[in-house]
DNA sequence: TCTGGGGTCCTAGGACCC
DNA sequence: TCTGGGGTCCTAGGACCC
């Protein structure tokens, strides 16, 4: 038995926790370069703001009832793990699910819904944080019922299983859940984006209903076996388990779009490299090493009459590292003819493929198993840690507080909960 | 003027092995 | 005229998730 809870409109809701000015206001979080809505409070909902919708194509007299913030992940994931933490110490099975989301095991639960509905009071007077839970049989019922929570939340009445941000999908007769597939249309079913959910429509397949009933052998030829799953999930069947521990990472990425068009090599170079830095960290934080270095330039795909020019590059390393200084030299030597003179370019990015664990590496007969030094790189990490990120590094990122190339981020909030001299501060 | 940044899994097809 | 029967690995593309 799963339960879903998550956080609702989570980057806003963390936004509200602080500054609570913003409450009961139409607010909206953008996402990197304050480009389109990432998150939108019920209010800014009402007012027709859009999932992923650019800012810009929002009407200006709407856009000026809106209160606006840049993307903040640093505070949006310390509140993400001051949750799990709360959930890890309620319940044995927790899967963080995403930034925002987690499953748990309610197996043994007896009361699941009264317990939800407990678990989810504790998370807001504790974090601030309000959520819904939905309980299934399977993951995608648990999901389907988070949906139901959501919706009933926000329309007080409509749906009795829903009390109190729960709903509980497990409780319901069998007419009762048939009546809640009826009324989900298929593309709003986790697993079910919008390509399929278009092949599904035109197969004469609208709703979460006619899915789980329609022919298993018609689905799986036409789909393969990830809808497959998803249409036994539907019929209460588990077929995707709880997965408490996270496996271990394929690849990490680090990449931005810059603030304007960037046409100065030397100014990107300087952005390879920060990134490069930047993905380094979150390889060591995980204590793997790389075996395979990309990187990759885009220039402005929203202006069509500009020369376009999207050159890529990889490269294998000798031997697998997690040393900034083995990476950086790599990307050095790829940026020879890597871009072009009079082209303006307006994204970058690094990522590092090919993880694995140091410890199940093969061992070379010949050589040692990793290059670099990792002492090294654990102590500059340390130092970044205690006295913030910048606090050493390595020259080839520029060491620019406004690069040329960086972010536009002009509604950016202090860090409330990772740094000192960002704590809120109490009027007496 | 302005348009995000990450990830995963599955499948098909080709190259290669004995 | 007739041309085996297994495998693995890699890559690209296409879905999906938040």
């Amino acid at each position: 038995m799963f339960a879903l809870i998550d956080g609702n409109n989570f980057y806003a809701s963390c936004e509200r926790v602080f500054q609570p000015e913003l409450r009961g206001q139409p607010l909206v979080v953008l996402s990197n370069n304050d480009g389109c809505a990432i998150a939108r409070s019920d209010e800014a909902k009402a007012l027709g703001v859009r999932m992923a919708q650019p800012i810009h194509e929002v009407p200006p007299a709407i856009r000026g009832q809106l209160a606006i913030r840049s993307a903040n992940f640093t505070l949006y994931g310390d509140m993400s793990a001051r949750i799990l933490a709360i959930l890890r110490e309620v319940v044995p099975r927790v899967e963080s699910y995403s930034i925002d989301e987690s499953f748990l095991d309610l197996t043994g639960i007896p009361e699941r819904a009264a317990f939800c509905r407990k678990l989810r009071g504790r998370i807001y007077r504790w974090t601030g944080i309000p959520s819904c839970v939905g309980i299934g049989a399977t993951k995608t019922l648990a999901k389907l019922g988070n949906l139901v929570a959501k919706t009933v939340t926000r329309k007080p009445g409509s749906y009795p299983a829903a009390l109190g941000g729960v709903a509980d999908l497990s409780a319901l007769s069998p007419p009762a859940l048939v009546e809640v597939l009826a009324a989900t249309p298929v593309g709003e079913l986790w697993g079910v984006g919008p390509r399929w959910a278009a092949k599904l429509r035109g197969m004469g397949i609208e709703t979460a209903l006619q899915l789980r009933d329609a022919r298993h052998d018609l689905i799986l030829e036409t789909f393969g076996v990830v809808l497959a799953r998803t249409q036994r999930e539907l019929a209460g069947e588990p077929c995707l388990a709880l997965e408490e521990v996270e496996p271990a990472r394929q690849q990490i990425m680090v990449s931005r779009s810059f603030g304007e068009r960037v046409e100065d090599h030397k100014a990107i170079s300087e952005a390879f490299a920060t990134f490069a830095v930047r993905a380094c960290e979150k390889l060591r934080a995980r204590g793997l090493v790389t075996s395979a270095v990309g990187i990759f330039a885009n220039t402005d795909p929203f202006c069509p009459e500009l020369c376009q020019h999207h050159p890529q590059c990889t490269t294998d390393l000798p031997r697998p590292t997690s040393d900034s200084r083995v990476v950086l030299e790599t990307i050095r030597q790829m940026q020879r003819g890597f871009l072009k003179a009079g082209f303006a370019y307006k994204k970058a990015g690094v990522w590092l493929m090919d993880l694995s664990c140091p410890d199940l590496l093969q061992p070379d007969l010949f050589a040692p198993i990793t290059i670099g030094d990792d002492g090294l790189m654990q102590t500059m990490d340390a130092i970044n840690r205690r006295f913030g990120r910048g606090t050493v590094g390595v020259g080839a990122t520029g060491w620019q507080a406004r690069p040329q190339w960086g972010m536009r981020q002009a509604n950016l909030s202090p860090n409330f909960t990772t740094s000192l001299r960002d704590l809120p501060r109490a009027i007496c």
